[in-house]
DNA sequence: CTTGCACTTTAGAATCGTTATCGTTACCTT
DNA sequence: AAGGTAACGATAACGATTCTAAAGTGCAAG
C-alpha cells in the first residue's frame, strides 16, 4: 500500500531506470501528473505548469508523457463523443477499467483484479474471430456521474 | 436476418426518415460505407469514392458520416496507440464489442447480446464510484489477429 | 571537479484530422 | 417563375500533435 506521495518518486525512479535523464522539466511534469487521477490532457498539465515554468515548451510535455507511456508508467485514454477529443493520460498503472460520464466527460477509474480475459471471453472471441489471440479486455462503463445526475450540464 | 445488400437500403431509408435529403453524394457514401465492416476512416471512404466522384468534397464525407452517427445509424471508434488516430466509423448498429489487433490495428466486431450492464457490474461500479449510473458497458479485446500471428508486421 | 557528448529543451513551423465559412447550386413549394 | 431551404465544393480555420534546428544540460567517465 503506497502513500500518495510515493507515486511521484516511484515514477521518477522508473523513468531513470528506463534510461531517461531527470531534467527539471520532467521532474515538474511527473510531480504534477503522478498523483492526478483526473485523466488530464497534455494541455491541462501544460497550463498548470506554465506559471511555475513559463518557458516550458508544449513539446516537452508531450515528449515526457509519451516517454512515460512507452515505459509503461502511464496509460492513454481516448474517447469518442464529447467536445475536444484530446488524448487523456492516466498515471494509474494497476489494472482498472474506466467509467465515463456521457454528460460532462469525466473519467473515473474502476479497480479491476486483472485485465486478463476469462475463459468465457476467450471462447467467445475464438468463435467470432477465429485465430485472434486475446491478451487483455478493457471495459468502458458509460453512464452519468453523481454530479451530473443532480445538475445535468 | 438481412441479406448483405439490404444494409445499404435500410440506411438510406433511415437517413431520409431522419429528415435528410438523399443526394447522389450521400447515396454513394452510404453505398460505400454500409457494407464495410473494416471500420474505415473518413479518409478511406473519400479515397475510394474519388475515382467515381472526382469533385466530391472531403467535408461532404465528414458531414454525411456525422449525420449518420447522429441519427444512430453508425458508430464511432477511437483507439489509442497505433499510427494515425483518425476516427473510425462503424455501420454495425447491433450491440457488439471490438477486438483490436495490437500489431496491425485491425478492428473486428464481436456480436454481443446486449451492452446493458449486468447486476454484478452495477454493483461493482456503485462500490467504486458511488452515484454513477451505468447505462452501457463497452469492451475492447486487445490482442493479435490471425494474420499478424503468422507474420508480425 | 572538470569535461564531453548524447540526450533535452525550446520556439516555432509543419502536419494531421476535423470543422466552419461562404458563395453557388439543386430542389421543393407556391 | 420566384423564393426558401438544404446541401455542395473549395478552401480557410482550428485544435491537437509532431517535427526541426539550434542552443543547453544531466551525468558518467576521467
Amino acid at each position: 500500500m503506497h502513500g500518495e506521495a510515493e507515486r511521484t518518486s516511484v515514477m521518477l525512479r522508473d523513468l531513470r531506470r528506463a534510461g531517461l535523464k531527470l531534467t527539471p522539466q520532467r521532474i515538474a511534469i511527473v510531480r504534477q501528473f503522478a498523483e492526478d487521477l483526473s485523466h488530464p490532457t497534455a494541455q491541462d498539465l501544460f497550463e498548470r505548469l506554465r506559471p511555475a515554468f513559463p518557458t516550458m515548451s508544449f513539446a516537452t510535455v508531450y515528449n515526457t508523457l509519451d516517454a512515460l507511456a512507452r515505459a509503461g508508467l502511464a496509460g492513454v485514454v481516448r474517447l469518442p463523443g464529447k467536445r475536444g477529443d484530446a488524448a487523456r493520460f492516466d498515471p494509474n498503472t494497476s489494472p482498472h477499467h474506466h467509467a465515463v460520464c456521457d454528460s460532462c466527460g469525466t473519467v473515473l477509474d474502476l479497480p479491476a483484479g486483472t485485465l486478463a480475459p476469462t475463459q468465457a471471453a476467450v471462447r467467445k472471441v475464438r468463435h467470432a474471430a477465429p485465430g485472434f489471440t486475446v491478451s487483455a479486455v478493457e471495459r468502458i462503463y458509460r453512464g452519468v456521474c453523481a454530479a451530473c445526475a443532480r445538475q445535468p450540464s
